[in-house]
DNA sequence: AGACATTGATAACACGTGTTAGCTAGCGCT
DNA sequence: AGCGCTAGCTAACACGTGTTATCAATGTCT
């Protein structure tokens, strides 16, 4: 059991002044109200003491928890896919800095509704980042109308949502540009999540606007949905080139299932990028490393997580951030999974 | 701005009845000091008014945060490997099953040493569960010492510790068993991290005796040193297999450094297994749907979270573990990256 | 009937901090 | 001398909860 607590009463009787005083001094640093000399005992009996705050004490009289929650939504992602992980580590280094703590709660799918607002009603944080919000979480739409503190790393749709998210759509039209000037017509996508998700759907348009731009078309039947894995990527891979074995370059919803994807063109005796072209998503640091070094789209997740951070700083310190929906753009990496289509 | 909170005294005035009686129904569970009637008076009060207890303020009266902390040390880790993932999210879904919160907090190895404390003595955190301890950390020696509840996922050999690691030992010897038994004779290994690492040196010392049992060596040249990346198990890879051509198989520090390792057998033209045989470490997700499929070791991180978890639990209700520390049995998993010697 | 036990609820304190209104002493000015 | 002003500090309140000693009311037993 640890000695007693250190409390601003004994540093206060250890400097010979009133309670106030140490936290005047100690938190109002450059007000003149106090002499010079005073200050200077107060902060060495602080220091002699090693006395910290009572943080609950704080919060308690102030209503800030200098704590902002960390929501990920669906954390079974996180086992498979590295993509989450790199924002949330641009979002603990960016509190870091800021001097703020991360609350991290996974929201299961079909989990209880009252994650929300177990951390915000009993005020444990000040604000709230979520990830891969899903646009039929009434909680949370409930809270962005309540104009809660709230960045989405994600979009739900919402006119009141303020949210970091990815312009895929100009990017995906250069990667097609990419490939169809390869020689490819024939081109197939299987993507990282169900189609109820936003996002992919947005992708999927985007390809579509791609191919079209060249006098093509994203069939029905070339289209796989995956959910994020490796595995699922394999498996699609697999149902995609069997039942249009025409296809010739293959867009992965992301790095991970690109992975898979290797592997079923592997099984069915298909070299990339002789026999097939392949295009990932996110450039994950595993992607120049994969055989062949994969061609993707770099997504900066950990810039995202650093930005979707200072949004929220922004908000807790009560200004509207300027833009209250960035869009980054991502780049376009060519590497060697990409090559010209046979004849 | 939120409208006013709802306090237990308004709950109070709404059931008719003291502050003091409407604490107690809804913390004294079970006694029976309270009448059925009254007690279901305030629950509805309670419940109409959405009342949520304030959390700082409970926390200063109770000295209790329900939150632990989770250090992760060097986080950039993060970034590149999947396997600390992997316990980060053992780690939240046992917390979370246990009505406890997680405040993440990453540890720069050039970082102020003052974070820990920060933590713990502001009382922001009942306990604390470190992820890659490093033996250098005094910060962390001087809580152990104090016999703060704290539970390390990893080890830095201290006799007060309480931790869950991985007994690689018979594992690393049985699959030097699988490796010897297809006909290799001479075997490399590419470390995850820089041997300053306990769990490193313990790995080569590991394998060293598994050769030894069949009058083998692991040769001094034969070792590379990775950095968890695949970047660095490419590095390594070429340099290992530069300097010893001969060397027909290779133990690789992680599955993500084998990523890397078997782009460079590729660049240098040795195909695997035929050419070369490869053994990874944690079987993460991706593992089997790389080509080839790879076999490797398998540390199943979800569950070291959550048995950190379940430790930490104890500490923090006065109950010292029955077995301050545990280790894990890792895996062998045998797949299509380790086959025949050639002759 | 009166002493007494029991049940049910509450007043009051404690937790440790931030902050505001106010107090004291010193000083300058008329 | 008397008055006002300022610099420097402090007393006192507020934050919202958990808990203990206490009190009122009701029944029970002799």
């Amino acid at each position: 059991m640890p000695t007693k607590r250190v409390t601003s009463h004994d540093v206060a009787r250890r400097a010979g002044v009133s309670r106030a005083t140490v936290s005047l001094v100690l938190n109002r640093s450059e007000s003149i109200v106090i002499a010079k000399e005073t200050r200077e005992r107060v902060l060495q009996a602080a220091d002699e003491l090693g006395y910290k705050p009572n943080s609950a004490a704080r919060m308690l009289v102030s209503g800030q928890s200098e704590t902002i929650g960390l929501i990920v939504s669906d954390p079974s992602i996180l086992l498979v896919d590295q993509f989450v992980t790199q924002v949330l580590y641009g979002v603990e280094k960016a509190n870091r800095q800021l001097g703020l703590h991360v609350l991290v709660a996974g929201l299961e799918s079909g989990g209880p509704g009252s994650t929300y607002d177990d951390l915000v009603e009993s005020r444990r944080i000040d604000g709230l980042i979520v990830l891969n919000p899903r646009a039929g979480d009434t909680a949370l739409v409930s809270l962005i109308e309540k104009d809660f503190p709230l960045v989405l790393v994600g979009s739900v749709r919402h006119p009141g949502e303020v949210s970091v998210t990815f312009a895929t759509r100009p990017v995906l039209m250069k990667a097609v540009d990419h490939v169809v000037s390869l020689g490819h017509r024939r081109v197939g996508a299987i993507t990282f999540s169900p189609r109820s998700f936003i996002a992919t759907e947005a992708r999927l348009a985007a390809l579509e606007a791609g191919l079209h731009a060249h006098g093509l078309a994203l069939d029905a039947d070339a289209i796989e949905v995956g959910d994020f894995s490796s595995e699922s990527g394999h498996r699609a891979g697999l149902a995609l080139l069997n039942r249009r074995p025409d296809v010739t370059a293959i867009f992965a919803g992301n790095d991970t299932i690109a992975i898979g994807v290797l592997s079923a063109a592997h099984a069915l005796g298909r070299t990339v990028p002789q026999d097939l072209s392949l295009v990932g998503f996110d450039d994950l640091p595993f992607a120049p490393w994969l055989t062949p070094a994969l061609t993707t789209i770099r997504t900066d997740g950990v810039h995202q997580g650093q930005i979707a951070t200072q949004m929220l700083f922004e908000r807790l310190n009560g200004r509207s951030p300027a833009i209250p929906r960035v869009r980054l753009e991502p780049d376009f990496i060519i590497r060697a999974s990409t090559g010209s289509a046979k004849n």
